[in-house]
Parts: C-alpha cells; structure tokens; sequence
DNA sequence: CACGATGGACAAGCAGGTTGACTACATGGT
DNA sequence: ACCATGTAGTCAACCTGCTTGTCCATCGTG
C-alpha cells in the first residue's frame, strides 16, 4: 500500500530529525518547532504571521513563541515601523538549531539514497517535488 | 527541498483522506482512527494490542475504542479463550468506513498518478516501498 | 496452587490547542 | 484633523487527547 508508504516514510523522517537534534544537543524543541524556525529565519515574521503560516491560532503561537523565547531560541524586539507588533529573531542558538535541524534531516535522507540507485532516487525527490502543493505544512491529525 | 516535499505530500495524503471520509458521511472519525481500523480488521485484537500497534498507553488506545464503540464502529465480545480479553470487532458501519477510507487515499494517490510520467510515478512508488521500514506507522508529532 | 505477568479500568493531571473578550496602535475615508 | 474600522498582542477559561499511577481479575507457569 503506497499511502502507508508515504506516513511511514514521513514518519522515519521526523522521528530521524527528532533524534538527530537530540543528538546533537537540543533535546527541548519539538517538530512544530522546526516549522517556526523555517518560518522565523526566512522573511520578518510576526507572531500573528507565524500563526497563519503554521494553520494555528495567534494564542496557540503567542505560546509556542514563548516557550522558544523562554530556552534562548528567540528574542521579540519592537518594530520601529509599527507599534503594535513584536519582531521575532533567532538567537544564535536558533540559528544553531536550525542549522542542525537540517543536518539531521540530511542524514535521514541520505540513508534513503543510499538505500535506493541514484537514478530512482532522483526520480522519486523529482516526484515529490512535483507533487508537493505548496499550501500548508502539518497534517490536522 | 525533500524533507519539506515529503512532509507536505503525507498532509495532503491525510487532509485529503480526511475529506473524503467526510463527502462519503464518516464526519465523525479521526485519522488515527483509520490506523485502528487497519489493525482491527486484520488479526485478532484487543485494546492492549491496539496500544502496542499504535505506539499509545493502552488507556490511551481505551478510550479511543470507548469513542468507536459509542459511534457504531466497533463492539466489544467476550475472548471465550481469555476472560480478561475484549476482542474488538468492526460493525458493519466500521467495514464500510473502512472501504470508505481505502477509496479516499486511492482518490489522492490517482491525483498523485495523473500529475507524473507512468514510469516516474513507479519509480516513486517503488523507492517509498523501499525506504518505509515496517515500524511504527504514527509519527511522534 | 501460589505467584508473577497481563488485560482492563478508574483517577488525576498535563500539554497543546481552542474560543472569547479586551487593549493599544495603524490606517484610510470623510 | 478626526473618527471608524482593522490588526498585533495578551489574559482567561476551557476542551481534548494523551500521560502516569494505581488497582483488580484473570491467565499461565513453576
């Protein structure tokens, strides 16, 4: 069955991930996290537009925030061009985290590469690619 | 990116098996559920194999049946062979959801199928059949 | 047949989300 | 210049799905 394939697939994936940031020393963030930070470390991101981003309300997120703020992932600084908002930035620990969050889900995908020929290999990341919509990242188990 | 392509593919898989469980009047069952109803209606099962299956306590898998049996999916029937045990048994309502849910995840992968070259769409297939290893089915999210 | 292991259930609590209401600031129309 | 409406953020209450901890009844093996 190729659904089954795909969430176990996408399963190994973010279990892999998970363990890789535990190995490599950031054992307190979760999955959602990750989310966040790829979020946060592209364009301004605002609490509010953190919510939209990740399909949660603003309270939901304003929580998420923070407990990433209260571990040293990130600060809120004041927007000089609106009063309202707070600015989210990484610490030099997120982008630490960050960093690693994709080395370990390089290393996931690496032991899918070398599990398979480089010319199926391609073929299935090209699939994938195609596929993919680019609407919202997490599933509403 | 893959990382992100192969989470974004299983969301669409699951929202995708979601809503058609809905068009076809299964409004009230939750993807985890599906995973039960996989494990049900295969061997024999009991609330305690359930909880292994699914990587939850079994109070956890208890209360899930509990929600199953209330909304006509499921009974509980005496192990003649066990006085402990409750065999979980589908009810017909739970045969038809299902099915339901097997014809939903085939609407989303023949979508899948229609965007890719025959023999890329295999080569996909093939790979996501060789990587998923046979463990645990839900992700720890 | 006694004793450890197992299926199931009861209770309390936690984590991550929800809805609702409120304040402070922005912005566009008259 | 001002007011109306919209938006970012926060406080509070609550819900749901899961956890840990404890217990009982029954199984199966020495």
């Amino acid at each position: 069955m190729i659904a089954a394939a795909v969430l176990r697939v996408a399963a190994q994936l973010v279990d892999g991930i998970q363990e890789g940031l535990v190995r490599r020393g950031f054992a307190d963030v979760r999955p959602a996290h990750g989310f966040a930070f790829a979020r946060i470390s592209g364009t301004r991101a605002t609490t509010a537009e953190l919510a939209a981003h990740l399909g949660i309300t603003k309270q939901a997120a304003a929580q998420l925030v923070d407990y990433l703020v209260e571990h040293g992932y990130l600060t809120r600084e004041a927007d000089v061009s609106d009063g309202r908002a707070k600015l989210l930035v990484l610490t030099e620990r997120g982008r630490a985290c960050t960093i690693a969050a994709d080395e370990a889900a390089n290393d996931v995908i690496q032991q899918w590469e070398a599990h398979l020929p480089p010319q199926q290999f391609a073929a299935m990341r090209d699939a994938l690619n195609q596929i993919a919509v680019p609407g919202r990242l997490r599933p509403a188990w």
